[in-house]
RNA sequence: GGGCCUAUAGCUCAGUUGGCCAGAGCGCGCCCCUGAUAAGGGCGAGGUCAGUGGUUCAAGUCCACUUAGGCCCA
């Protein structure tokens, strides 16, 4: 103990007045990198910078001729603040680019939006309120169009401050002219290829305002309404199948809310593998007996609530065996089938479902799957029509008393009650709405063996995930054909005449071309304007039957075919695109939406996908894993984000989840772990550029096999860091990325190769060899880092960037550099494995350490002397070659290594090793002089007369 | 109800073709340093690998089912 005592003392007996004088002597680094970021002021300053310097416009000359990489922007609706999963959608985006341009590649990026569809009318008829009635379609349209357009520049300013890369003056608007062009061409060679045909389907119809309505538009309502059940009689004998006696009239029970559907009733469908059974009872009315097929575990049920108290169940069968039987309808002259569907389920009504393919969204597929007619005998104004029969010309509302009296008499009427249930109104007049027929536009899926080639294309594009090809292939093989017709204001057009003389449609792709060309000059809107049809057809088109007055189709095209469309009118159009796209990136709600539907029209149209890679991600969530919605209260913006985290914690953030799966904001982690993860980062930065300040590589540079074994190890380990990352990179596992960069940071640099460096950057003279050394590998490391971060944290790299006096690249940005390649002369796989064991061998010798500081007996591992020895020869072999890196690798007083196999005198009171289970290790209180100069407790301090309180080392440096 | 997917320490992620005591970083606890200092370093405590059953000499890793969650559809 007295001679920690003195060396304790030492200093501040005799070398107070000199011990700050050595701090003059050391090389401490030295740089204006502050520490702190102040991302707030940074991140505008750098993106004003870069917007004034036309850095995109630069990074696109500097590219030129090189091969392109197009990733396709999937354009969002501008309908407001973005939502945080939004913003992480484009920062997804930006990374590939970033990354893409580093790579040598032209990777322009187009940002686009989704201008026309309901989401706009909607909001815009929300904000007119009442005045919406006299406005006309062009006047609706002018709204829509302003209120795009304002909410394209608010997005585009939220997308901006995420520091997202591209084209954001000239992005791509769906409501442009040569956008609007592009959709009538994709259509006219859709047409010109017969995909496109006109039939009926049944949509959401309010017979009040006498127009379509979309699924967003309907308000639903608690009605109390008739609830019926009645007997449709079968025409064949189902005796024998359910083993009845009798001759009493055997019938299908069926249950409906809706009587005035019934005069479209075209079929029953039962569940193919639920029993059905037949009861046998007197009919409450008519005192007759009668048969009625219904689902079993519903008979009991149904017979309570109908008041037949007495009645006899008759066997079972499946109902696959009911398939195909026939029932007269009640009271219309036809007869109809049983057919199989499902969703009939047994818990509700009487498992016979009446079937109006007209009426219904299930009953329209049905109806389509086995081949019924699309019938709504219905009008407009909610008149039956003649097809209606004896109901013709009644209102539906009429019809629902009349018919349900009428069933009454005729005895098919079971029972007669009231049922509450949630039904669907209209927005605008709160009336209640029907499901009716009406004629639409369709695509053909089906037509030249179209499904089997979207297929085909399919398994021919990369899926990122792998498992989206079958997801959607399922989707594809199952689709019906796909309606492309809307009965709205703001949107395009179908480009489709009627003749006013005998109704004949004209849909050509002659007819299609001219409006395209048409919608070059005066866009979409003229459509809307100007009511003569002639201006939009080629000169003198006339009808088959002789006439040439036109009217002109108001229905438009859904909003899906318009940016299903965008690979033609931007990837095609745009002169630095190219078709098709190297990747589409999008949420996962997409495959159904976007990636479909643009998959289709480009191959219906140019015979290939629009796409080679499909990326998609999960969506954004709360920390609870809920689904963000503003009505819950947790939906966060972008906007917000920026506000309260900054882009570059958030791009941080968007590298560091893995987003094929669901994505959980979770402040505590962005405030905290982001934070700190991006203090780690810059702090490294910082301390490669202060510790390289005095470097210049040209002079200074040590050729690799004249470093130190260390140096080369991180050289090794760079090296190797940039083919990891630059494979994370290449299969798109983004936050791997993050975590072999931060990992990097914080172990590699941090935690052993700076701390353990300190004391040569320091100590050593400026210009010797060692710390030239030292500084050739940190030199590396900051150019390289630079870059491999360069893509996430835009404004950081940049920073770093202008912080680099000797640069590799003379380029002004960091963003103009080359992505790094692995550099084949460091890689040493011999080394690599050597520094294994020397990790682990420092990790069993700190935890020895360890021991002494909790004692008390030293505060850091400098303060002790360590013995080290290895049983086997092998690890022996190595702590004697590697004794030098050892001393520096593990910053103790001094270090001793065993020649041979300890005794066991030797190895009593050794640590066995963990991390090297061959390793046996002693710490002990060191009982060297601390040198004034380096702080490092040396046996040689004291040594030289001239500085009798330094190390030979630092005595030689001070020398100088 | 159907299709597809996810489920490893408090948080974010690693865990190669199934094979030694399941790893990292952050956070947390304790400690050190004060020449990266609104920094830096060390040690430590945390996991029945969602659950159940199965295949196997051996499973976080393969299979089946269950539960919870997500997207789309009905």
């Amino acid at each position: 103990m007295s001679v920690l005592f003195v060396v304790a003392s030492f200093p501040y007996q005799q070398r107070v007045p000199d011990a700050m004088s050595y701090k003059e002597t050391i090389n401490l680094p030295k740089t204006d990198f502050s520490m702190r970021a102040n991302l707030d002021r940074l991140e505008p300053a750098m993106q004003q910078k870069w917007d004034e310097m036309d850095l995109y416009g630069r990074i696109r000359r500097a590219r030129r001729g090189a091969p392109k990489y197009v990733l396709h922007d999937g354009p969002p609706y501008p309908t407001g603040d973005l939502h945080i999963g939004t913003g992480l959608n484009k920062v997804l985006k930006d990374f590939l680019v970033r990354y893409r341009t580093m790579r040598g590649y032209d990777a322009p990026y187009v940002p686009g939006w989704d201008c026309h569809g309901l989401p706009i009318e909607w909001k815009v008829l929300e904000e007119v309120g009442d005045e919406r009635e006299s406005l006309s379609k062009s006047e609706i349209r002018r709204r829509c169009r302003d209120y795009a357009l304002r909410y394209v520049d608010v997005q585009r300013e939220q997308f901006r401050s995420l520091g997202v890369s591209g084209d954001w003056q000239n992005p791509y608007l769906t409501l442009q002219r040569s956008y609007e062009a592009g959709i009538m061409e994709v259509l006219a060679r859709m047409v010109g290829k017969g995909f496109v045909y006109r039939d009926l389907k049944p949509i959401h119809w309010c017979y009040h305002c006498r127009t379509a309505l979309a699924e967003a538009e309907l308000e639903y309502a608690e009605v109390s309404g008739p609830s019926i059940y009645v007997n449709f009689p079968l025409v064949d004998d189902v005796g024998g199948l359910f083993g009845l006696e009798g001759d009493a009239p055997a019938h299908l029970l069926i249950w409906t809310t809706t009587p005035w559907t019934l005069p479209a009733n075209l079929a029953v469908a039962v569940n193919r593998r639920a029993n059905y059974t037949a009861v046998s009872y007197e009919h409450p009315h008519t005192g007759r007996p009668v048969v009625s097929l219904l689902g079993e575990p519903l008979a009991d049920v149904v017979m309570q609530a109908t008041g037949v108290e007495e009645y006899e169940m008759v066997g079972r069968v499946r109902g696959h065996e009911l398939e195909g039987l026939t029932y007269r309808h009640p009271f219309i002259e036809r007869e109809c089938p049983v057919v199989e569907a499902d969703y009939v389920i047994l818990t509700e009504g009487t498992g016979c479902v009446h079937t109006a393919p007209g009426h219904g969204q299930e009953d329209y597929m049905t109806g389509l799957r086995v081949g019924l007619e699309i019938l709504s005998p219905v009008d407009e104004r909610g008149r039956f029509t003649e097809r209606a029969g004896i109901f013709a010309a009644q209102h539906i509302t009429e019809g629902d008393r009349t018919i349900v009296e009428h069933l009454r008499e005729e005895g098919y009427l079971l029972h007669s009650g009231q049922a509450e249930h949630s039904y669907p109104h209209c927005w605008r007049c709160r009336q209640p709405v029907i499901f009716r027929a009406t004629d639409q536009w369709f695509v053909r899926m089906d037509h030249e063996e179209f499904r089997q080639r979207a297929l085909q294309a399919v398994s021919h594009t990369e899926w990122v995930p792998a498992w989206g090809e079958q997801r959607i292939r399922h989707m594809i093989a199952e689709r019906p054909d796909w309606c492309i017709s809307r009965q709205r204001s703001w949107g395009v057009p179908i480009a489709a005449f009627y003749c006013r003389a005998c109704g004949e449609v004209l849909l050509t792709e002659e007819v299609v071309s001219h409006v395209a060309q048409v919608f070059t000059e005066h866009g979409a809107d003229s459509w809307f304007e100007r009511d003569e049809a002639e201006s939009f057809l080629p000169d003198g088109t006339a009808c088959s039957c002789g006439a040439s007055d036109w009217e002109k189709e108001t229905d438009i095209l859904d909003v899906w075919f318009e940016s299903g469309s965008s690979h033609h009118s931007v990837c095609r159009k745009h002169s630095e695109l190219h078709w098709p796209a190297d990747l589409y990136l999008e949420g996962t709600d997409q495959y159904r939406g976007w990636f479909q539907l643009s998959l289709l029209p480009s191959l219906a149209a140019w015979g290939e996908a629009p796409f080679r890679t499909v990326l998609t991600h999960g969506f954004v969530v709360d920390a609870e894993g809920r689904k963000m919605s503003k009505s819950l209260g947790n939906f966060i913006s972008v906007a917000e984000g920026v506000e309260e985290f900054r882009a570059e914690i958030l791009r941080l953030w968007c590298s560091s989840v893995d987003y094929r799966d669901q994505i959980a904001v979770n402040r505590d982690y962005l405030k905290k772990g982001m934070a700190d993860a991006y203090r780690r980062v810059r702090n490294t930065f910082r301390f490669l550029l202060g510790n390289t300040a005095d470097f210049d590589p040209a002079r200074h540079s040590v050729p690799c096999e004249e470093m130190p074994e260390i140096d080369r190890w991180v050289l090794d380990e760079l090296t190797r860091l940039v083919g990891r990352v630059t494979r994370a990179w290449e299969e798109y596992e983004l936050h791997q990325v993050y975590g072999q960069i931060h990992n990097f940071c914080a172990v590699t640099m941090s935690s052993v190769y700076l701390d353990v460096l300190k004391d040569r950057l320091y100590c050593s003279g400026a210009d010797w060899p060692g710390r030239r050394s030292a500084q050739t590998v940190l030199h590396q490391v900051l150019l390289t880092l630079c870059r491999l971060t360069a893509p996430i944290l835009v404004h950081t790299a940049e920073e770093v960037w202008s912080h680099i006096e000797h640069r590799d690249e003379d380029v002004e940005s960091v963003h103009l550099c080359r992505w790094p390649e692995p550099e084949e002369a460091w890689f040493d796989d011999a080394l690599h494995a050597r520094w294994q064991h020397l990790l682990a061998v420092r990790d069993d010798v700190l935890r020895a350490v360890e021991v002494l500081r909790e004692e008390k007996a030293v505060s850091q591992a400098m303060g002790a002397c360590v013995t080290m020895a290895a049983q086997q020869a092998e690890l022996r072999a190595l702590l004697l070659e590697q004794r030098e890196s050892l001393g520096e690798l593990l910053m103790v007083s001094e270090l001793e290594v065993l020649h041979k196999e300890p005794s066991e005198d030797e190895a009593a009171g050794m640590i066995e090793g963990v991390s090297e289970p061959d390793l046996l290790v002693r710490a002990e209180p060191s009982a060297h002089p601390k040198c004034e100069r380096c702080w490092n407790l040396r046996p040689g301090v004291g040594q030289d007369a001239d500085h009798p309180d330094l190390c030979r080392r630092c005595a030689r440096a001070v020398a100088q």
